[in-house]
RNA sequence: CGGGGUGUAGCGCAGUCCGGUUAGCGUACCUGGUUUGGGACCAGGUGGUCGCAGGUUCGAAUCCUGCCACCCCGACCA
C-alpha cells in the first residue's frame, strides 16, 4: 500500500501538515498565516460549534454580534490589555483604492486616510464593554450573558495551520455580573463546559487549572484553562475562561445601581475556544494512516463500500443497503454510501481511513449470500464479519465504544507521560522526553521565567483538582504547598 | 524578525552547478477495453506565464538583483 503521509516518529510536524492536506481539512491561502478551511474540515468545526452552542444556551447565554473593527482609542483604555495585544494588531488606515497612474493596478488613495485608525479585533472586550455601558443601568439588567461566534485577527510571527493562524474562528463569551462571586462562578462554570466538551465530544482528557500571572490573559485577574497533551508529549491550551474583575468596567465606566441604590462597577468574565480545537483533535487521536475522529464529531460516522463486478451486482447490493441506510439515519447515524466505480474498494478503504471515518462497512456478493457484512473500526483498525440482522444496534454500540475507547487511549497516553519530579536535575532530563511534569514551585515569576529560559518548559497550569502537598520548589528550594504542571507547549 | 531549506502540470519530483531544438518522469484527470474482498492493468490523450518582477544574453527553468510564499530551527504568542 502506498504511504499517504509521513509517520509521526519520522517528522511530527510534517505528519501534521500532510494529514491536514490529505484528509481534506484545510489548506494555506494566498495570505500568509491565513487558512482556507475546506468543506470536510469545516463540517467538523460546525459539529463542534453546534455542541458548544447548545451548551452555552443551556447555561443561559444568548448570541449576538459585535463589529470587526475597533476604534484605536478603545484599545488604549485598559493598560495591561493594550500591552498584551498591541504587537499583533492589524490596523486599517485607509478606506479607498484608486487606479494607479501608470496603469499597473490599484493603489491606496493617499487622500483617503481615516481620521481615526481602526483595529481589526484581536478579541472584543473593548467594543463589547463600551456597548455594555449603555445596556447596563441597574442590578435588574444583570447578569448579562452574551456570546458571539466570529473571526479574529492576531498578526503572529510564526503560524501553524489550525494551531496558530493570523485569522481564526472562535467564540467569545462576555458576561457582566453584580458581584465578584457570581462572576467567578461563571468563570468556573464555563471552564467546566469546555472541559466537558473536550472530554465528552472530542474524547480528549484535559487538566482544569489556573494560569500563573505570567500566562494570564492581558486584562484578567484570573485565567482558568484546560490543557491537553498531544501525542508528541507537548501541551496544548484548548480553552480559557477569564475572571476580569472590574478592570473593563472601570476602563469603560460600566456602573449599575444596586438594590440599595448604590452605584457600583460590574464584574466581568470572558471565555473562548477557537479553531485551534481542530488542531487539538487531530493531534490527540490520529495515527500514521490518517485522521481518527471521535464518532460524536465525525461528519460521516459510517461509510458503506459495496464490492461488485458489474452493474447488476451493484444493483443487488444497493437493494440490500438502501433500507439499512434508512434505518441508520433514523437512528441518528450519519452514513455515506460510496457506490462510485471510479476507485477500487482498496482505494476507498485507505481514503476513508485517511479521513477518519469511525466505522466502515464492506459488502459483496459473498455477504449477500451469507446475510453478513464486514465491519471495520478506524481507531483499532480491526475488522470482523457480522450478521446483517441487528446491524443498527451493533453499529450504535460500536460508535459508543469507539468514542469511549479513544478517550481511554488518550487518557492512558497522558498518564504514561505524566511524571512527578522532585529535583531540577530530574526535571531537565525528563523535559527532553516530553510529557507533563508535576513539580513543586515557589510561586514566583522569577523562578518560572528562569525555568522557561533554561528548559523551554512553562507552567501550563496550577491544577484545580490537585491535592495539597508539602514540598520544596525544584528550582529555588523554597517551600511549596502544591505541585503545578510544567510542559513544553504549542 | 534572525539562521537554514524549498518553490517546475491538481499532487510528488528530476532538470538548475556548466544557458542552446518541442521542459521531462510518477501520480491524478479524460477516452476505450479488461478488472473490482486492502491504494488494479493495457492503450491513447488533456493539462506548464518553470513562484513574481526586473536585468544580462543572439538565446534564460538554468546566470544576476529585488520581492513573495511555504517548511524546519530560534525570539513572540492561544
Amino acid at each position: 500500500m502506498a504511504k499517504a503521509i509521513p509517520s509521526r516518529s519520522e517528522n511530527y510536524s510534517e505528519w501534521y501538515n500532510e494529514l491536514i492536506k490529505k484528509a481534506d481539512l484545510a489548506e494555506n491561502s494566498a495570505v500568509r498565516g491565513c487558512m482556507v478551511i475546506k468543506p470536510y474540515g469545516f463540517s467538523i468545526w460546525e459539529k463542534m460549534q453546534r455542541a458548544l452552542d447548545d451548551m452555552f444556551k443551556e447555561t443561559g447565554h444568548s448570541n449576538a454580534y459585535f463589529p470587526l473593527f475597533i476604534p484605536k482609542s478603545y484599545l488604549s483604555k485598559e493598560a495591561s490589555h493594550v500591552e498584551g495585544f498591541a504587537k499583533e494588531c492589524a490596523v486599517v488606515t485607509h478606506y479607498r483604492l484608486k487606479n494607479a497612474e501608470d496603469g499597473s493596478g490599484v493603489v491606496v488613495d493617499p487622500e483617503a486616510r481615516l481620521e481615526e485608525e481602526l483595529i481589526v479585533r484581536p478579541t472584543s472586550e473593548t467594543v463589547i464593554w463600551s456597548t455594555y455601558k449603555n445596556w447596563i443601568q441597574s442590578y435588574r439588567d444583570l447578569p448579562l450573558l452574551i456570546n458571539q461566534w466570529c473571526n479574529v485577527v492576531r498578526w503572529e510571527m510564526r503560524t501553524r495551520i489550525f494551531l496558530r493562524t493570523a485569522e481564526f474562528l472562535w467564540q467569545e463569551g462576555h458576561t457582566a455580573h453584580a458581584t465578584a462571586e457570581e462572576a467567578m462562578d461563571e468563570t468556573k462554570q464555563m471552564l467546566e463546559v469546555y472541559a466537558r466538551f473536550a472530554e465528552e465530544w472530542m474524547a480528549m482528557p484535559v487538566i482544569r487549572g489556573a494560569k500563573t500571572p505570567n500566562e494570564r490573559f492581558a486584562g484578567a485577574d484570573e485565567t482558568l484553562c484546560i490543557e491537553a497533551m498531544m501525542q508528541d508529549g507537548k501541551a496544548l491550551q484548548a480553552g480559557t475562561s477569564h475572571f476580569l474583575g472590574q478592570n473593563f468596567a472601570k476602563a469603560f465606566d460600566v456602573r449599575f445601581l444596586t438594590k440599595d441604590n448604590q452605584l457600583d462597577y460590574v464584574w466581568g468574565t470572558s471565555w473562548g475556544v477557537s479553531t485551534r480545537l481542530m488542531g487539538a483533535l487531530i493531534m490527540a487521536h490520529s495515527d500514521d494512516d490518517g485522521l481518527v475522529l471521535p464518532p460524536k464529531l465525525a461528519p460521516i460516522q459510517v461509510v458503506i463500500v459495496p464490492i461488485f463486478r458489474n452493474d447488476e451486482q451493484l444493483a443487488q447490493l444497493t437493494d440490500k443497503i438502501k433500507p439499512l441506510m434508512q434505518d441508520l439515519r433514523k437512528a441518528g447515524i450519519s452514513v455515506k454510501y460510496d457506490n462510485s466505480d471510479a476507485n477500487k474498494p482498496g482505494w476507498k478503504f485507505a481514503e476513508y481511513e485517511l479521513r477518519g471515518v469511525p466505522v466502515r462497512l464492506a459488502m459483496g456478493l459473498r455477504d449477500l449470500e451469507n446475510n453478513t457484512v464486514e465491519i471495520a473500526r478506524r481507531d483499532l483498525k480491526t475488522k470482523e464479519t457480522v450478521s446483517f440482522d441487528g446491524l443498527v444496534d451493533h453499529i450504535k454500540n460500536l460508535l459508543d465504544d469507539i468514542q469511549k475507547s479513544i478517550y481511554a487511549r488518550a487518557l492512558e497516553f497522558r498518564s504514561q507521560n505524566t511524571f512527578k519530579v522532585d529535583t531540577y536535575r530530574e526535571f531537565k532530563e525528563q523535559i527532553e522526553k516530553g510529557g507533563f511534569l508535576l513539580a513543586h514551585w515557589d510561586g514566583t515569576s522569577e523562578t518560572e521565567e528562569a525555568i522557561k529560559e533554561e528548559t523551554k518548559a512553562t507552567i501550563r497550569c496550577i491544577p484545580l483538582q490537585g491535592e495539597e502537598e508539602e514540598g520544596t520548589c525544584i528550582y529555588s528550594g523554597k517551600p511549596s504547598k502544591k505541585r503545578v504542571v510544567f510542559a513544553r507547549a504549542y
